[in-house]
DNA sequence: TTCAATACCGAACACACCGTTCGATACTAT
DNA sequence: ATAGTATCGAACGGTGTGTTCGGTATTGAA
């Protein structure tokens, strides 16, 4: 990729993040991106059709980021699923937030993150779909089957929403016990 | 109250109502609500300043009923937290929202509900938070306060959304097992 | 019934933001 | 060196917002 791409693309990620974490989505312009971005105006709608189409690609880049390696390449030296007990991959998803390598956590805590918390959630639930045999989780009684997955993610979302907030003062151990308690 | 101002204000409420059925609301306009209500501009700025305030009015209206009448009269002829189990506030509001006797299935099962997702927690985790003890949940361990309430909140409310938006084919009694069984 | 108060109408207005266009310029990959 | 292409920047039409104002119709109280 051409490297003015990559840079005006960053460029306008990192502004946007910015963004993000003064105002909610809905009342961030476009003017106040490009601008922050030192971006032409042209330039932001040759790489994005519009403002939630950049959402969208923004939470696509980090959170698939996220679960890939939060799942995939511990496949690869595979000891969650064997060695460790079911809570691991919670654990891992904590540990991968509070290192907070990509802008994550900006994303959480900024006004009005429903978008977010709802790309995430899709995500989320995916991955424990997917893998819900392997968690280990023990459903209670005859639940239907979607209803219980939708608990489960929504409660690990609930989990961190309520972590982020409260200015993540636990460990993620800590954490992952309150949502396994609960679950 | 102006019987005028009465009329006006229902039939904003109403067109409001009928286009978040369908369309989410940031694509609604004010041009949309006055011509479906059938009121002139000026109007509509004269009852409220704006379109978000609109939806706090509504929500507020609705949901704060909700929550008293499911409360409130209840408490007057108590008969919740005596000679029922503890589930019963939960399966009353499961009860009242069947009826739909307000507008409220509308607004959870519309587009983009994260809106009214919220409102509808807000009051409900103030309710929680107020009814804890009588409520006779089991909090298990030593889990922070806010945590368990806000978890108890979020679930229940993910429930009615899963409820809601598989078309509400279970009986209330049903969802109710459903949520108790979780939490 | 009368009458002052006031809610409504409706058209117009300034403003802000959106998404697009286009020629000129600067950069990149090969 | 050069063809390809990303960017600039200014301008434009379109749409939605929130306000203003004079005229009209309704209301509630005397």
């Amino acid at each position: 990729m051409d490297r003015r791409q990559r840079k005006t693309r960053e460029a306008i990620f990192g502004a946007f993040i910015a963004l993000l974490a003064k105002k909610s989505f809905e009342h961030i312009t476009v003017g106040e991106i490009i601008d922050k971005a030192d971006v032409g105006r042209a330039t932001f709608y040759a790489h994005f059709e519009t403002k939630d189409e950049l959402l969208r690609a923004l939470c696509a880049e980090l959170f698939n980021h996220v679960f890939e390696s939060a799942l995939g390449d511990e496949r690869a030296h595979s000891h969650i699923f064997d060695c460790q007990a079911p809570d691991s991959v919670f654990l891992h998803l904590l540990q991968h937030l509070q290192k907070n390598d990509n802008h994550i956590l900006q994303l959480l805590s900024c006004p009005n993150n429903e978008l977010f918390l709802r790309y995430f959630k899709d995500g989320l639930r995916a991955l424990i779909q997917r893998e819900q045999a392997q968690l280990g989780l023990c459903k209670p009684e005859q639940l239907p089957d979607d209803f219980w997955v939708n608990h489960v993610t929504a409660t690990f979302v609930e989990t961190v929403r309520w972590w982020v907030s409260h200015g993540m003062k636990q460990t993620p151990q800590t954490v992952a016990q309150y949502f396994l308690a609960v679950v």
